[in-house]
RNA sequence: GCCGAAGUGAUGGAAUGGCAGACGUGAUGGAUUCAAAAUCCAUUGUUGGCAACAACGUGUGGGUUCAAGUCCCACCUUCGGCACCA
């Protein structure tokens, strides 16, 4: 026998029989055996293959997959493509190839990849979201949120290349120029479609209690949809008939406003500007802010800008007090009401803004100027300088002040959240039509739903228009259709859908995927969802994970399924960085390619690697030779054939250690502790080669634990000791607590903390016993050197620490 | 600026408040071989010592504890994310 084994033959040999009896397909009329649903992110098929931060995610959740299988659950773990989007319609446009065409290719591409990999995905249930089958859902979907009152028009800022004369995505503007032609980038309105992600701000965070996500996946949305309960109030303009509206956590302060300040975009600019004397300088600020994007204003966070508007002033509601009024781009208008009242006293932003354009300051709580944030819960800071809130202490100070503002009617309470609606227009080809027709007479009319899908039509040019309209604009026999109401000449919508679209709602289909008259039927639905775990990367966290939460919120809100909340468990892998410790990118030429891998260790050195490099939720570097290792480890296993005995069951010198193994494999699986179940196994094989034989249940065994992580080999082992009908469906192995225990065993002895010696101890000591008589032990004696025993701290299992002087 | 995560040997990393460095990589020595590769066995935190052993050691400085990589306070550095969120 070789000394190594070939993963090419075995591998392929495996795959091809798992292929062919499907034992990986989720049973679809299985409804009286438990389930369990396995979800990872689809990829979304780039031009370059599958990357190694794929396989990590995806081993992660073929163990959890394949050691339910064991448990005897029914599994789904499917796999599909997020086939929209913009790399493929912009490398379609420079290579004059259809996206369907580069889709097709690149889907191709990475099913093979996968299949090389030994996933146990459901191939028979992948879906692609680029499908007119599939998107028909999409956009029905898109119509039930329409009839809901939840996808509006509204017109909003793009990214405008005054070069290219398109709109483009954040992603190709960089440092406010176009990416692809160096242009200048500006802001520019338009109609789009938006989708009011915000009616659900309050049940996405409600729901967050109900599901078990890791802590800071909770945190990060928790702080994205931003929750802050405070007051809106109006300040009346001075002399003019307007009401200035602000949003505030603090109404407490409001004795302490000595401006305001505007966005740039405010309307009271347009509206007032007769009376603004420096208008000029106004419109120059606001051209100039046109050209930040939010995040370069937020990066421009060192020098504060802004202008007084030279002529308008404000009324302080509490005090009559005449404050002037700002314009700055550090207010946003698309946060709030677009103003704020400034309180430089007590708030860091406005503190730095007045010091900087010598701006009055009046504080008016005991917590001093710019006092620490905690004070704000201590019971001694109490308001001053505030009338008839003076005195008490801030919580009450903010009641007290919103009663007087609902009294007065001049403010109330608020909760307000930072989390915005969702703008759901591109104006691309490359995505699903937005299925609504414009009517001259009947205005805005959803498409009929026997009418879906409404199919792409094939183009021959991609490229945007001019007009910053969507390719689909220039195809008059596409456009051009009767409105379904009034049968009257009507117009398509040509804008489409972002690629989250087709991802928000996937891992329904996957429960019905071939269906043609529902997204998925009802029984289906009600056998798989929710999904028990769902994997996938931080970078998701506040778009996707929230995008397809608030989805199937409203699919349940509707009727059309009957969980509320799609995943019950969401965890999130780490990085694999490039050997350097940096991002992998081809420009930093550190990229990794699994088919390399692959050729050269085999798919099951690869997967263990992946899985024991390090901690998964921590990103890790790559290391071609610690792969290599995991292959010597694969190896080792392998010549474990040659080392059986005719011995049946387990040997007595194994069997303590095989029973812990077992257990501690178990657990660290469930807890995705992955590099130190493998390292459990590797310390297993080690003990074997120190005792020289093993018996066929103990390989078995150890195969077993082997299988999720690298089943190919596995399997082989498992053929090889005479077993038939492969490992797939064999019960997780069992272990026994009493089995571990010994007689006797070895503990520390610390003197005064410091571990000087150690000794050997029964195991059924009790920690009275032990604390009364191990400091009288020989051992111990001599370690204490003529010292007095004051007492000792007896840990079980670990150590005795005697205390003396 | 804000939010999050992390700093442990040459290196990737282990460690329910309880013997720091499991397991892997690399390195060194030995066995095997004509030789190499592969394999097997052993050693491998630093300093001192022939040795038993001792001192030091988890980013820095304090603290709590019989006992701290782990808990508390203050700070430094690195990485990731961001929408100055009133």
């Amino acid at each position: 026998m070789t000394p190594y084994y070939n993963p090419k033959i075995i591998e392929k040999k495996w795959q091809q029989i798992w292929e062919e009896t499907g034992v990986y397909n989720a049973k679809s009329d299985c409804t009286n055996q438990k389930k369990y649903y396995c979800l990872i992110e689809f990829p979304y098929p780039s031009g370059q293959g599958l990357h190694v931060g794929h396989p990590r995610s995806n081993t992660a959740l073929d163990i959890i997959a394949r050691k339910r299988r064991m448990e005897g659950y029914n599994v789904l773990y499917p796999i599909g493509y997020d086939a929209f989007g913009l790399p493929t319609e912009n490398y379609a446009i420079k290579n004059k190839i259809h996206p369907r065409i580069v889709t097709e290719q690149n889907i191709e591409k990475f099913r093979n990849q996968l299949k090389r990999l030994g996933f146990s995905f459901d191939y028979t249930r992948e879906v692609n979201t680029t499908d007119p089958n599939y998107y028909k859902w999409t956009q029905w979907i898109f119509l039930q949120l329409y009839k809901n009152g939840l996808a509006y028009k509204s017109k909003m800022p793009i990214n405008w290349c005054t070069s290219c004369k398109c709109g483009l995505a954040n992603e190709e503007v960089v440092n406010g120029v176009c990416e692809r032609c160096g242009g200048e980038v500006v802001q520019k309105t338009k109609e789009q479609w938006m989708l009011k992600i915000t009616n659900y701000a309050q049940k996405l965070i409600d729901g967050l209690d109900t599901v078990d996500f890791i802590e800071k996946v909770k945190t990060q949305q928790i702080n994205w949809i931003g929750r802050s309960e405070g007051a809106e109030l109006s300040f009346n303009l001075k002399d003019k008939d307007y009401a200035l509206n602000v949003f505030t956590t603090r109404p407490d302060t409001l004795f302490g406003v000595t401006y305001m300040v505007i966005s740039p975009e405010h309307p009271l600019i347009d509206l007032f500007q007769e009376y603004i004397s420096n208008i000029d300088d106004v419109r120059n600020y606001q051209e100039v802010s046109k050209r930040k994007s939010d995040f370069e204003r937020t990066e421009l966070v060192k020098e504060k800008t802004g202008l007084s508007l030279e002529g308008i002033t404000a009324i302080n509601p509490v005090n009559g007090k005449e404050v002037p009024i700002w314009v700055s781009d550090y207010v946003l208008m698309s946060y709030g009401t677009g103003a704020i009242m400034a309180v430089p006293a007590h708030d860091m932003r406005d503190y730095e803004f007045a010091t900087k354009f010598n701006l009055p300051i009046v504080q008016v709580n005991t917590s001093g100027i710019i006092g620490n944030e905690s004070t704000l819960n201590n019971k001694d800071v109490v308001i001053i300088n505030s009338g008839f809130i003076d005195g008490l202490s801030i919580e009450d100070a903010k009641a007290k002040m919103i009663d007087w503002l609902e009294e007065k009617g001049i403010g109330r309470k608020k909760v307000n959240y930072k989390l915005r609606d969702w703008v759901f227009s591109r104006q691309r080809y490359w995505g699903e039509p937005i299925p609504i027709i414009h009517c001259p007479h009947c205005g805005q009319v959803p498409v009929d739903e026997k009418d879906l899908p409404v199919v792409l039509p094939d183009i021959e040019n991609y490229e945007p228009t001019d007009s910053g309209e969507s390719p689909l604009a220039k195809i008059d026999s596409w456009v051009n259709v009767k409105c379904p109401k009034c049968g009257e000449d009507a117009k398509r919508e040509t804008d489409t859908m972002p690629q989250w679209a087709g991802s928000s709602w996937y891992f329904m289909r996957y429960c019905d995927p071939h269906n043609d008259k529902e997204f998925a039927s009802q029984e289906a639905l009600d056998y798989w969802m929710a999904v028990d775990w769902y994997n996938g990367g931080m970078e998701h966290t506040t778009l996707h994970l929230l995008y397809s939460r608030f989805w199937h919120l409203f699919l349940h809100d509707i009727g059309a399924i009957s969980v509320p909340e799609p995943y019950l468990k969401r965890t999130s892998h780490g990085m694999i960085l490039g050997s350097n410790g940096e991002k992998m990118s081809k420009s930093r030429g550190n990229v990794i390619n699994p088919d390399d891998i692959v050729d050269e260790i085999g798919a099951d050195a690869f997967r263990m690697y992946e899985m024991f490099m390090g901690a998964f939720d921590q990103a890790i570097p790559w290391s071609t030779n610690g792969a290599k290792g995991c292959k010597k480890f694969l190896d080792r296993v392998w010549r474990l054939q040659e080392m059986l005995s005719d011995e049946k069951g387990y040997s007595k010198a194994l069997n303590p250690l095989l029973h812990s193994t077992i257990k501690k494999v178990g657990i660290d699986y469930e807890n995705m502790k992955f590099n130190t179940a493998i390292a459990a196994m590797m310390s297993f094989v080690n003990e074997v080669y120190q005792v020289g034989t093993i018996t066929k249940d103990e390989l078995k065994t150890l195969l077993l634990l082997l299988y999720p992580v690298s089943p190919h080999i596995a399997e082989e082992m498992y053929e090889r000791l005479g077993y038939e009908g492969g490992i797939s469906l064999v019960a997780w192995p069992e272990y026994d607590e009493s089995a571990m225990e010994k007689d006797e065993y070895e503990i520390a002895i610390q003197i005064n903390g410091k571990v000087r010696g150690r000794m050997i101890i029964p195991s059924n000591m009790s920690k009275e016993e032990a604390e009364k008589e191990l400091p009288l032990r020989e051992e111990v004696i001599e370690l204490l050197k003529g010292q007095k025993v004051i007492k000792a701290i007896f840990v079980p299992n670990r150590l005795i620490n005697v205390i003396a002087k």
